[in-house]
DNA sequence: GTACTCGTACTGACGAAGACTCATCGGCTC
DNA sequence: GAGCCGATGAGTCTTCGTCAGTACGAGTAC
């Protein structure tokens, strides 16, 4: 059960007798001839049926090449793909975003990855519970993530900057008049939280444990956007980074008082490869400062 | 670039450890820290990460064990093929039929076989030139052939039995009214002939060297059915094998006088296995005598 | 903070199994 | 009988496997 045997197997198949295989191959004719003999041994079916002129397939051995040559063929195609991998940058980079956090700089650094490592393929995995990442992160499925806070924060953790969270309000929300959010003017309000156990859910609950330690629940939904659309048509008010707010929403965006921001880190995992790398230092030279300002219509 | 090692960096990747692989495929510990080291240093990359706690794929490793991964399935598949036909027929029978021999008793001897081994397929070649034929059955790719003749007949010749060859005639044709048609009335009629060089061709003009040396050609064709309804619709006569004249046209056809008929050779390519060996039989055990009377209306 | 234990992967030495080569034999074709 | 084919046996060499021991890091007790 030898890539080999099945190597020299197609040989003779194409070549027609096993000395033409064996010179096909650069190998002595015997060689071939023990290694198909094994072969058949081992399987306990005759492969190939001996003529005076040489070996031709049975009926049983050629459906045995068809799979035998699948196996051959992707032998090559592994071996081909780690060595490109040794000059060029190959394979399926997996990136996890906490949060939403990079909704706005993901983008741009993914390009330019891609840009300079065209073969590299990244899938990136939104809004995962914090415990997943953890494990994701632990068993290596993921290269790189993005997080607010690491309880356990290993060396390979850096910090990007931070991200603010602003409260969006429903159209014709008396607060919007304002230029900030006092976290106390909104006790009492209904909320569009998030999916239990999920680190915005923490982070809102934190948040209002001191003005609203029990909020009312409007809606649970899981990603940002979808708070957001929601809050705008007045079910309940929420809280987002601010990078997540979508286009044509900003105007019933505030920021909160007291301010409310998370760290963005970044966690490579161990082991880190030169694509891991090249992708932290890409997300580096983004700009994580908020400038976009949300002010009143 | 052996499977071996394949099947040891899938243990590493699905078991997480060094350790635990190796338990998973009951060898030593160090057999398979071997084999990982020794496969990245032929590939000159870097499969997995070493950390505190196992080993992590790369991303180049991940590509890498994709592809490893149908090269281990496809191996296990062939080896499952070959198994399996020790026990039972398993893989494909290619079967080539000349100037339509069998016509009639084909159908009913591959169906046995069909139900006897229901994993084995059957592809018919039809009608091929005598010297394609050759070279087929000599390059093992036919496993069976029917054939008239066989100048070099080999061992595994088994004569079948004999068929006739009829002439069909154009509807209103005056020598529809005789039960046996005599060849030396036909002097002079236009024929339906058969491809240039093909055994069809041979035994027409083998026939008429007496009668007429330089028969017309109203056209070639290469399949009997065809050769039948075009002598049907006039535009001349033809000469077939009795069997393969389709159903409807019978009250056309007369048999010729002096009788023509061929051996049917059914010849089985060396190192015949049981599938072959079947079929031959089953074929042997259909009806070759002529029944089938087709007298005037 | 230090020391200890536990788990991990790596290394080297040695024995066993397998692969390769050479020379030779038997069968068949021409 | 010459020439080609595959099969076989003996000898050499590579390779794989195991056992021992080493090195490194994480977690824990003090």
């Amino acid at each position: 059960m030898s890539l080999r045997q099945y190597e020299y197997a197609l040989a003779i198949a194409e070549a027609g007798s096993v000395t033409a295989a064996a010179e096909l191959l650069h190998v002595a004719q015997p060689s071939v001839s023990q290694q198909i003999r094994g072969l058949e041994r081992e399987l306990g079916v005759e492969l190939f049926a001996r003529t005076p002129t040489g070996l031709v397939p049975t009926v049983v051995g050629r459906a045995f090449l068809r799979e035998a040559e699948v196996a051959v063929s992707a032998s090559r195609r592994a071996r081909a793909t780690a060595r490109a991998g040794a000059v060029e940058l190959v394979g399926e980079l997996v990136v996890a975003v906490q949060m939403g956090f990079g909704t706005r700089q993901l983008p741009g650094a993914l390009g330019a990855l891609r840009r300079r490592f065209p073969r590299l393929e990244v899938t990136v995995f939104e809004e995962p519970s914090s415990a997943e990442l953890e494990r994701l992160c632990r068993r290596g499925v993921l290269d790189l993530a993005l997080m607010a806070a690491c309880e356990r924060s290993p060396a390979d953790a850096h910090h990007l900057g931070d991200e603010e969270f602003v409260v969006v309000l429903a159209a014709g929300h008396r607060q919007l008049a304002a230029d900030r959010v006092g976290l106390s003017e909104l006790e009492g309000e209904p909320w569009v939280r998030f999916d239990r156990d999920s680190a915005l859910d923490g982070v809102l609950l934190n948040v209002l444990r001191n003005n609203d330690p029990t909020p009312t629940t409007a809606a649970r939904v899981s990603q940002t956007a979808t708070a957001v659309r929601w809050a705008a048509q007045g079910l309940g008010v929420t809280l987002v980074p601010a990078s997540a707010v979508p286009h044509g929403h900003e105007y019933l965006v505030r920021p909160v008082f007291p301010a409310v921001s998370q760290p963005v880190i970044a966690v490579v995992r161990p082991g880190a490869g030169p694509a891991e790398t090249a992708l932290l230092e890409l997300l580096r030279k983004e700009t994580w400062t908020e400038s976009a300002s949300f002010s009143p219509a």
